[in-house]
DNA sequence: GATATCGTAACCGATATTGTTACGGAAGGG
DNA sequence: CCCTTCCGTAACAATATCGGTTACGATATC
């Protein structure tokens, strides 16, 4: 399955805004992200809603982080760019009544469940700033 | 998104089949999954390859468990369905080379692990048996 | 007013699962 | 033998999501 990319690309273009620390166009960030601005503008825009980014328009505008790094966690940029569960748990809806069709679903939302919650903390314990730091280390020393 | 509901439908049907004791045809468990006999052989068929099932064609042929319910975990019938890892990390590859987009990756990946070696837990230590049982239980006292 | 930007709608393309039709092969009963 | 009951498989449409692209409007600065 293709997988959903806009998490990883956030975090990437939002960290480069935080290390650059001014104002980007959607052009400059569409070639950050090897695509075009009008995906920059609504993945962003996401963003804008949940307060993490805002943007301006006309000339000399662009986008600019509303927070410094270490304010912002991976979790934030996740909740803002979709509501609900992050794993979802592919249960079947089959036969709504059949106790062994709810019994099968219960086991995977329960397991699935449990995986989520040690994705959340991860996210939650990791701040932009952290990964800023890594990539760091990465350009220069060992990369691990 | 649309969530892949083969393992729900797997482990249900199954689990039927078990509690039923003898050979299914295509045709009743299609019933069972509320579909039809083509989409049921698609599925089998991978469990069969890996020695869950087996199928006989002709008159009185069907499908039966090559193994009693408490010797098929989760995980069994997950890795029958599809191979590597189940929960893909989210990461992007924009540009490869660049130190921001391998640390934002590297931190998903690892979160991604995290969830998975969970996920993964708790799939091997739940048997068709104890839904089998759970099943029970929810038909007849209160649900949980 | 000209220009640089964002905002947004509309559409196509790629991908994965599901549903469906169609046809062929195999096993067993009469 | 032929017929019925099965599985095996190919082929295609439908659906849903994300990504890419074009187009046009709104807005802020020069």
């Amino acid at each position: 399955m293709k997988t959903d990319g806009r998490l990883a690309r956030m975090l990437h273009v939002l960290v480069h805004m935080g290390l650059l620390g001014g104002r980007e166009t959607s052009e400059r960030i569409a070639q950050m992200l090897n695509t075009n601005p009008v995906v920059v503008r609504r993945t962003l825009g996401a963003l804008r809603e949940h307060g993490i980014v805002e943007s301006e328009g006309g000339r000399g505008g662009g986008w600019k982080l509303t927070r410094s790094l270490d304010q912002v966690t991976v979790l934030d940029v996740q909740r803002a760019l979709t509501e609900g569960p992050i794993l979802a748990a592919p249960i079947s809806r089959d036969h709504p009544t059949c106790p062994v069709e709810r019994a099968s679903n219960s086991v995977l939302e329960k397991a699935h469940a449990a995986a989520e919650t040690q994705l959340i903390a991860k996210y939650a314990a990791t701040t932009l700033a952290q990964i800023a730091k890594d990539a760091k280390h990465k350009a220069s020393g060992t990369s691990r």
